[in-house]
DNA sequence: TTATTTTAATCAATCGTTTGATTAACTTTG
DNA sequence: CAAAGTTAATCAAACGATTGATTAAAATAA
């Protein structure tokens, strides 16, 4: 059935993604990731070409699930700058967990600047949600409800950069937080709450007049 | 001459330090590394051992030069909580262009938290440094310079998580600053000024009551 | 049947490492 | 002093293992 290949499709997609993001391209094998994923090694290469184009479509197919999620934030006119902020902030704060391992993968792939056209499709997929933030922080500098002498770049690089450090560096951080952010469970109760109320209170005191 | 040996092996551990931040420790092979760095393969195993040898002694060299650094600093008490801050602030923001390759070699490292001894060396050695800015927080707020009800933990990891997302991501940041952030004269002229002020309006808003 | 999917076996290439030989500098011996 | 011995450093070549990829045959589906 056409439903089983793409379940298939989909499930050694999801498992190269989880491998991937914890030993680097060069360090998952083809093996491995089809060991893992419990398919025949071959059929990497049948269904993806080749390691690379299995790499690829974990990216292809994460792009445009990215696309349509903060567009309509922007324009809504109704609310103040501040509260756009803070709406920002909680979508960002419960993303953490969800795309944990795409997230590590993503910079991971980032970090090593590659002439690739995939680092370029990387980067303006994360400048279309930096586009946004961008648009809500000139907005409420024009309206005097920000200071007008904040850093907006570095603001970003702030938010995105404090949420990559905790999850990227998992060891580090559980150390530094006191509590296990491997734990779903710690996540959830935890970490999120924690990270939202420190990043909005955080904002407000560098933002707000 | 015994002067020679110690700078081919300190040669061999620059090079080594930057192919692997380059390319991961699992993308750079023993042949390109030794090529770079104009010696003969087998120099490697013989001087270090093995790649993973090689691979250690980089963190090796660097620790004990971050150990007295920030010793000093913590336990001065003529200065105010928030005038070691920004002391802190100063070295943390000299320290981006000059560690750049192990920095990221670093935080690549940590991030595929391997069950060896070296992740949890990296980790207590990060962990040193974070302690005097525990040290520093704890007393501004012990001294009530600092708010009674700030997020310790989270300060840290904004701290370093801003300066790892710049320069870990040079394709995105530079997109973002509207500059080249690899080009060492932008980061001497624009960037470490821009990243110091920066930190310091942000953690003054932040910390001071 | 025909076409698609899956398998085990195999490929050349590259990996990290080891080897034995060679060089050059230093030490010891006569 | 010079000859003999010792050492560390360096090299090209080769090692077995593993890599990503391919093949042809088998199995399944249409």
């Amino acid at each position: 059935m056409d439903k089983d290949k793409i379940d298939k499709r989909d499930h050694i997609l999801d498992v190269a993604e989880r491998v991937f993001s914890e030993k680097g391209f060069d360090g998952a094998s083809t093996r491995l990731i089809s060991g893992e994923a419990g398919v025949n090694m071959a059929m990497l290469n049948y269904y993806f070409g080749s390691k690379e184009g299995l790499f690829l479509e974990i990216f292809e197919r994460k792009i445009s699930s990215f696309q349509n999620i903060l567009q309509n934030l922007g324009n809504d006119d109704s609310i103040g700058a501040w509260e756009k902020m803070e709406q920002y902030i909680e979508m960002y704060g419960e993303k953490i967990v969800n795309n944990n391992c795409f997230q590590k993968l993503l910079y991971q792939e980032m970090g090593m600047n590659r002439s690739n056209d995939l680092s370029n499709k990387l980067r303006d997929m994360l400048l279309k949600n930096v586009t946004e933030l961008n648009k809500i922080l000139n907005e409420g500098i024009a309206k005097g409800e920000f200071k007008k002498d904040i850093d907006v770049a570095m603001v970003i690089a702030t938010l995105y950069g404090t949420k990559n450090y905790i999850i990227n560096t998992p060891m580090m951080s559980s150390a530094l937080l006191h509590y296990d952010i491997l734990d779903d469970k710690m996540i959830e109760t935890k970490l999120k709450p924690q990270i939202k109320s420190f990043m909005k209170n955080l904002l407000k005191a560098y933002l707000l007049n």
